[in-house]
RNA sequence: GGUCCCGUAGCUCAGGUGGAUAGAGCACAAGUUUCCUAAACUUGGUGCCGCAGGUUCGAAUCCUGCCGGGAUCACCA
């Protein structure tokens, strides 16, 4: 933004330093105050192709643009060759005023172009209870999906699943072996790779509650009602769960509807055809060797039954068959193998892979008093999401799980998390909106009028003023790049960031009761924050209250 | 062994396309409120930026090699 208001006047300077071709130079804002406003290395990069000292030619171009712009105060040389640029207050209060303008739309953007977006998260199959690693890919691609739709991206949250295979059979053996328990008592054998949490006696209870002794036999037709019992118990609950951190997805997805349609078929057919797979002990192969992968991999079983791999790279041809034009795949680092495979199928199925994104989040652990925590000490089971929510609520949650870049390792502290004060830093970011909230209010009570587009914000001077207005002038940069790098932790830092500028201006400046003018355009500043704080609160589904 | 992620202050982590004196939160210490919410603000300091080379005016950032931690490498998903 602030750069805009420089880079005509230096590009104007160039030519007519007879300079036309385009160098790679860039305008940034300072580390050090003292530096200015705006920093350019221009002319250390012109220095080799016009064989002259950087020093020499910076005080040409600033020789050209001195004088020249109103919004230019002052032009320094300094360092190895670095203009630092020292911009009038003009500059600021012509920002703050179109920011004010854009008022409740302020973090909107529309370089999407309705672009179709189809962001797939969670998506774990229903044999049980959500964990913290899958909060952590909740939170993610929901945060995603919101970026992506406020900057003009017409999107879709799906999730993928399936309710069929061998991990399906063994929840179903797990259910029944716990059902029997039941009946039988302790002794009857649990399957060994039985699903051994606490939830799956909850589902064999449900089912004894409602049929009683009846599915005592080990039948198809039983083990099928103990699948859909704990399907149903699953889901209903990863619904629950994800609901109560405000995420609720478009399309639930069932791999299975692959196979209905023949999806599956097709794409085998396809592959035969392009002689891209081949039989060998029974089992197809993909040859994954000749789409720059080091090893050909299996496909379809002996047994008939097809790896992940096949229904994977289906279902990613029908996301692009159902006219998806970025596909935005969220998954845990476990999947890291899985996505070269995919990719290489996808690409050699003529589509585009530019267009396939895939995150992989880094794991997460619970840290307690500088350990981890696996259990629970309330219930005695293993840690779920639920508990977490219980435990802190889903501002909280969704904060911690946002607030750190996702391909680093995540400790949630726990501690930290649990305690409702200053420390916790979601309260920090909430507590800017709500002294904006009340300051409002008592401003109104005090008959202040608020709808002033002509405010005079050329009034704002004080050097806490104009730090807060540098910090939301970065405010597009920021989504922008949060949205493309698919990084909510970008806009979680800089929330920090602006939160904490408003407080000092708080602190210094007074806003109601001073000069009437000052106090409107005071006033006129502070909404315009709490539009950027409360719609980046919004962004990371999270609440903002008006009063804490 | 191959692939991916990470290694920055006591701890947890940031460090837009390479830039000037590497930052924040927490923790620790001291202070600020007759005045719009003190869940706030102010002050205090610590870094072989994992190691070693390379690229260049300039590297925490890019390249190569190594060391350490995590993930993953099925006819499991």
């Amino acid at each position: 933004m602030k750069a805009k208001v420089v880079s005509d006047l230096f590009e104007k300077a160039l030519v007519q330093m007879g300079i036309n071709d385009k160098y790679d130079f860039v305008f940034e804002t300072p580390k050090n105050p003292e530096h200015g406003d705006l920093s350019t290395n221009i002319a250390m990069r012109l220095a080799k192709p016009m064989k002259k000292k950087p020093a020499d030619i910076a005080q040409e171009i600033i020789d050209q643009i001195k004088g020249k712009s109103d919004l230019i105060e002052d032009l320094t040389i300094a360092g190895p060759g670095f203009i630092n640029i020292k911009l009038s207050p003009k500059v600021y209060a012509n920002a703050i005023k179109e920011l004010y303008k854009k008022g409740e739309n302020i973090c909107r953007q529309d370089f999407g172009n309705k672009l179709k977006v189809n962001v797939e998260y969670v998506s774990v199959n229903p044999t049980g209870l959500l964990h913290l690693g899958h909060g952590r890919n909740a939170c993610l691609g929901d945060t995603i999906a919101n970026l992506y739709e406020w900057t003009g991206h017409d999107v879709t949250r799906e999730y993928y699943f399936n309710n069929a295979g061998n991990q399906m059979n063994n929840l179903a053996q797990s259910v029944y072996a716990r059902y029997m328990q039941k009946i039988e008592g302790e002794d009857f054998p649990f399957p060994e790779n039985g699903y051994h949490g606490e939830y799956i006696k909850e589902i064999a209870e449900e089912v004894h509650q409602q049929h009683g002794e009846a599915l005592k036999e080990n039948t198809p037709e039983n083990i099928n009602l103990m699948r859909k019992a704990g399907e149903e118990w699953s889901f209903k609950r990863i619904k629950a769960t994800l609901a109560r951190m405000s995420i609720n997805q478009d399309v639930f997805y069932n791999e299975d509807s692959l196979y209905k349609e023949g999806k599956i078929k097709n794409l085998l057919a396809l592959f035969e055809e392009k002689g891209l797979s081949y039989k060998k002990d029974d089992a197809t192969w993909l040859r994954f060797s000749e789409m720059g992968l080091s090893d050909d991999r299996v496909i379809v079983k002996s047994t008939g039954e097809p790896t992940y791999r096949l229904p994977d790279i289906a279902y990613h041809r029908e996301k692009f068959e159902r006219g998806f034009e970025l596909l935005i795949d969220v998954f845990g680092a476990d999947h890291i193998a899985t996505i070269p495979d995919v990719m290489a199928a996808v690409k050699y199925l003529g589509y585009d892979t530019e267009r396939v994104r895939p995150i992989i989040h880094q794991f997460v652990t619970l840290m307690e008093n500088g350990e981890q925590v696996k259990m629970s000490k309330r219930t005695g089971k293993s840690y779920t999401l639920d508990d977490l929510l219980d435990e802190v609520g889903s501002d909280v949650v969704r904060f911690f799980l946002l607030m750190r870049s996702f391909n680093t390792h995540l400790e949630f502290d726990l501690d930290l998390a649990r305690e409702q004060s200053e420390k916790n830093p979601v309260f920090y970011l909430q507590y800017a909106n709500a002294r904006i909230s009340s300051v409002i209010e008592n401003a109104i009570e005090a008959g202040a009028k608020l709808d002033d587009e002509n405010a005079k914000f050329e009034l704002l001077t004080h050097p806490s003023e104009l730090n807060l207005i540098n910090e939301a002038m970065n405010v597009d940069r920021i989504i922008k790049s949060a949205t493309q790098k698919c990084e909510p932790q970008v806009l979680a830092d800089y929330l920090r960031a602006l939160a904490s500028e408003f407080h000092k201006f708080y602190h210094d400046c007074r806003i109601i009761g001073v000069d009437a003018d000052l106090q409107t355009a005071r006033l006129a500043l502070v909404r315009t924050i709490k539009h950027i704080i409360k719609n980046s609160l919004t962004i990371l589904g999270l609440s903002s209250p008006e009063r804490m």
